[in-house]
DNA sequence: GGACGGGGTCGTGAACCATC
DNA sequence: GATGGTTCACGACCCCGTCC
């Protein structure tokens, strides 16, 4: 550990978990030292976990009792982390163990598996024997088991997009690099979800001429909603990109852009905030197009029907209705219920109109969807 | 028998909501 | 505004049925 800058920790970064003890005080003490708080573990060497001590499962360096931060700055000094590691000798609690802990893939994880696709010439968008990842488990390319890795490549990474596999597989070899700084060579993915023609219509007309996205679909898309948890992290999709090109790569849940399966958990409150460039639409379209060989007309329609998230998009294309995809009637059924509400209503009255029109249940929706995904089309239809 | 896909279980964490 | 409990969705892991 270094000291650089002004501050006891500048220069460092820490992650802290949500309902750790005192995670307030560390964030307000750590970034008055200069230190900086990431939203997401990133599996990467600069980054210092901090955690309850009892939670802590074994010794890291990388993963700290929070204690650490106050002792520090009571100290002034740097403190050797060795004392605030994981280790059931000084815990006040008994270690926790797990028979089958879960461990979510890092971005280094899954880059270090498509590295390895790559690297026994396979294609790594296809589906791969379950041999396959007995080998790679043989060479211990993750700590996860043969099955788990299948698992995962088969419903998770094998539906990415090659310029995401590219990345991840960009940023595994970075990391395995001594200078972790070599230029990317692939694509950079669009961190912005593209306002689509207003309807099926305008889409056919859009796919001739390529459609454009003019300005983004509301005010208030443009600024975190005020209830916000204060400890809420900053929506991803203002910072995967950066985060990406620093390396500091979200592990818990995977590299975000609209170009990967939105996840409905993120969907609630990460919403596109800026309008794609032409750029960055043609490339969707080379992407969807690429990806299952679908003309652009119907690449244009899969994006109007995902509400302009291309990955949702692919899976459209793909046949693999997800619930944020959505259907004609559906459509009808959105605008039949909420297209007349005043125009001034804020989001939460809104909401609470759809809420009560799903409890009425005069009028059924065709498919179940949450109200923060009825909303949110909503707002596309209308825009 | 192996590959593949579907689906179940369970741990985790974010979002939401009620209470103080 | 802070805190704690609840709900919900996701993903890792596992199992099983089907197909070739």
């Amino acid at each position: 550990m270094k000291e650089e800058g002004n501050g006891l920790f500048a220069g460092m970064e820490f992650y802290i978990p949500p309902g750790v003890l005192g995670r307030s005080d560390a964030r307000a003490m750590i970034q008055a030292q200069g230190g900086t708080i990431a939203s997401h573990v990133t599996g990467l060497e600069n980054q210092i976990v901090l955690m309850d001590r009892h939670k802590i499962d074994h010794r890291n360096e990388r993963k700290l009792a929070v204690e650490y931060i106050s002792d520090c700055i009571k100290q002034n000094n740097l403190l050797p982390p060795h004392a605030y590691m994981g280790d059931g000798e000084w815990s006040p609690m008994p270690v926790v163990t797990k028979s089958h802990p879960k461990k979510k893939y890092t971005d280094l994880e899954r880059g270090a598996m498509l590295a390895f696709v790559v690297d026994k010439d396979r294609d790594y968008n296809k589906p791969l024997s379950r041999k396959f990842w007995d080998l790679a488990a043989a060479q211990q390319i993750t700590d996860h088991s043969s099955e788990s890795m299948h698992e995962h490549y088969r419903k998770q990474l094998v539906n990415k997009i090659p310029a995401e596999k590219n990345q991840l597989i960009d940023l595994y070899r970075r990391s395995q690099s001594d200078d972790g700084a070599a230029p990317s060579a692939v694509l950079p993915i669009p961190t912005v979800a593209v306002p689509p023609p207003r309807s099926p219509t305008a889409v056919q007309k859009a796919a001739a001429n390529v459609p454009r996205p003019v300005k983004t679909l509301s005010p208030r898309l443009t600024t975190p909603p005020p209830h916000r948890p204060r400890t809420t992290p900053p929506p991803r999709h203002e910072t995967s990109l950066p985060r990406l090109e620093s390396g500091l790569v979200d592990s818990v849940s995977q590299v975000s852009s609209p170009l990967e399966v939105p996840s409905r958990k993120r969907l609630r409150t990460e919403l596109p905030s800026q309008v794609a460039s032409t750029q960055q639409v043609d490339i969707w379209f080379e992407e969807l197009q690429a990806a299952t060989g679908v003309p652009r007309v119907a690449a244009a329609h899969a994006l109007y029907a995902s509400s302009g998230n291309p990955r949702v998009a692919l899976m459209y294309l793909r046949n693999q209705l997800p619930r944020d995809c959505w259907q004609e009637d559906e459509d009808a059924w959105i605008l039949r219920n909420f297209n007349d509400l005043p125009n001034d209503l804020g989001e939460d009255e809104i909401k609470t109109h759809i809420r009560r029109v799903l409890r009425e249940d005069q009028d059924p929706l065709p498919r179940r969807q949450t109200v923060q995904l009825i909303w949110q089309r909503l707002q596309f239809l209308k825009y």
